[in-house]
DNA sequence: AGAAATATTTTGACCAGTCAGTATAATTTT
DNA sequence: AAAATTATACTGACTGGTCAAAATATTTCT
């Protein structure tokens, strides 16, 4: 049946993304996602048409993953900061998991040059992230909480406050920042937005 | 004597930025950074420990290289806000240089986690760019034109929203856009920063 | 139902290519 | 001529991808 090669893939993906989490993305072979899902060497052949057909599945489970989870944790409530709240508490979800979902993300980013389909996969994601953005600059003004010129402008720029505070955290290599990084960007954004 | 040899270093690491800007960070070999110096293979070699140090060199001249022009940008004008234009109009010189510098940059990054020499270079450049954001923070406070509760914070802010920016910018590939994206920076930080 | 035939999936050896690093030879400089 | 530098050939390790054969599952036939 279909159900059982899906199922097959979604365990090769998930044993790649273990495998690139352990040893870093550039350094994972054919072999080590193999290992990973406890088959031979000759299947993740089978199920993709190759190393790169791999990854970027697992790249389009990873960002639809992240951007899945960000959604859910916005629906939970009902005014706009309440939505910027959950949004962020969600992107800074913990230490672990944003140093390894973060970590693998950054090193997709840096072949989206390289490759188209990394760069579809990217430009998803981003509309994705410019939707959610939008969603709460929109609502926060009909509030009459938030005032902004340009809706599109703040979706884009809220998206980048948070990306470029989550790569500095990263960068940084000390956990413990984690919480002072949330809350600078929470801070950022609502200046951003005029919140008063 | 010894500038012959720091010539020599120099320009193995000029050619292996070529080499990397023309066929990507990854796919550059010691064989590549020798033709483009136009040297034999066992140059790189003799000069080097090993590749990683060829590029690890590399990296710290592309940041430093990036902070120097920042920093020479900005002491050409006297107010903050005329300092905070020059920074940015340095750091979106041009789509072309931000393409191959920032790209580079964000290979580098992809790597920090791996290798601590890359960490160390990549902290001190993080240092450098929060004292040029203190600096435009401070002088502003001072000007009363900005107004922050933080001034580290802010600094840090300043920098995340950059490389938030311009690295959205590098992934969505649309040179045009990069004019947007300068103004958009720019008018977060203002806002960041309190401005009126 | 049970056997035979067929299709799918898995295995792991193998190949061909790549590349970092080494060794040594040749050349240039001092 | 000795030392420093550069050129070239080589090696050993690694890896992506192929493939024929084996194992397993599914279908067809009696």
């Amino acid at each position: 049946m279909a159900g059982k090669a899906e199922e097959r893939k979604q365990q090769l993906i998930k044993a790649a993304f273990e495998a690139a989490t352990d040893k870093g993305y550039e350094h994972v072979t054919l072999q080590d996602i193999a290992d990973y899902a406890e088959v031979s060497k000759g299947v993740p052949n089978y199920y993709f048409k190759n190393k790169g057909d791999v990854f970027a599945h697992l790249f389009e489970w990873l960002t639809q993953r992240i951007f899945e989870n960000e959604r859910a944790a916005m629906d939970q409530v009902d005014t706009a900061p309440e939505k910027l709240e959950a949004y962020l508490g969600q992107v800074f979800i913990s230490p672990e998991e944003n140093r390894t979902f973060y970590q693998l993300y950054l090193d997709f980013l840096a072949r989206v040059k390289q490759d188209p389909a990394y760069q579809e996969i990217n430009a998803q994601f981003y509309e994705h992230c410019f939707s959610i953005g939008r969603e709460i600059v929109e609502l926060g003004a009909q509030e009459g909480v938030f005032h902004v010129e340009d809706v599109e402008q703040s979706a884009v720029m809220i998206r980048a406050i948070i990306d470029g505070s989550l790569l500095q955290w990263l960068m940084r290599q000390d956990e413990s920042l984690h919480d002072w990084y949330r809350k600078s960007c929470h801070g950022a954004i609502l200046r951003l937005l005029g919140a008063r």
